[in-house]
DNA sequence: TGAGTATATGCATATATGGCCAAATATGCA
DNA sequence: TGCATATTTGGCCATATATGCATATACTCA
């Protein structure tokens, strides 16, 4: 287990910060049960069409997701299906917390 | 693979954006090789003392580290490894997108 | 108690992020 | 071509995050 080299620590930290997001968690849950278009995610999110487009081209910048387009329509889908990992880690960290103290809200 | 519920969408975020930071992977990628103090830290990352703190205290907010005192130090040490996983992952992503084009740097 | 060291916290400032609206692009279809 | 629909991008504002300095707090030791 080595030490990681700085250059890669921005990297992933790039990676990492495209998921580390309430409408990307929501976003990449929703693209892990099939691929959807913008108009799809802008209303899945509760948000703007064009905050939508934004927070997809966060992740695809990211590499978790790509896109393709058909017809007039661009559909995403998700390409680094390993961040599921990431919710299980969490759901793990909240487990473990849960039996201390904390906001539960 | 059921759909997360939105309550918990949010203490994942938490979770995740405390490790979704240059300076917090830094972190969490020395203490996986052993615990150590504010000030080393402080060191490790190039920055304040008090900065330091912020970051590691951004960790045990998020359940990821926590914090032991002795005699004037306190030490931090990792309680989630499963973070460490992240940055397989990270890596992965990477080593995907190196076939496409993309900022190395 | 007082001096010295290590951490944490309040405050101010700089930067980043998230969101909407409006306008620009990209397609499809008549 | 011209109009309608879907997506992306620019501009702007509000809020959140990061950081350092100064200061408060915690602890050790004499």
């Amino acid at each position: 287990m080595e030490s990681i080299d700085r250059a890669r620590i921005k990297q992933h930290a790039r990676i990492l910060k495209a998921v580390a997001s309430e409408p990307r968690l929501v976003i990449v849950d929703r693209l892990n049960r099939g691929e959807c278009c913008v108009c799809d995610i802008a209303e899945l999110i509760g948000a703007d069409q064009s905050t939508a487009s934004r927070h997809l081209a966060i992740l695809r910048d990211g590499g978790i997701v790509d896109a393709e387009r058909r017809g007039n329509h661009v559909y995403y889908r998700l390409t680094a299906p390993c961040v599921l990992g990431f919710l299980e880690c969490a759901a793990r960290v909240l487990e473990e917390r849960g039996r201390g103290s904390d906001d539960e809200a």
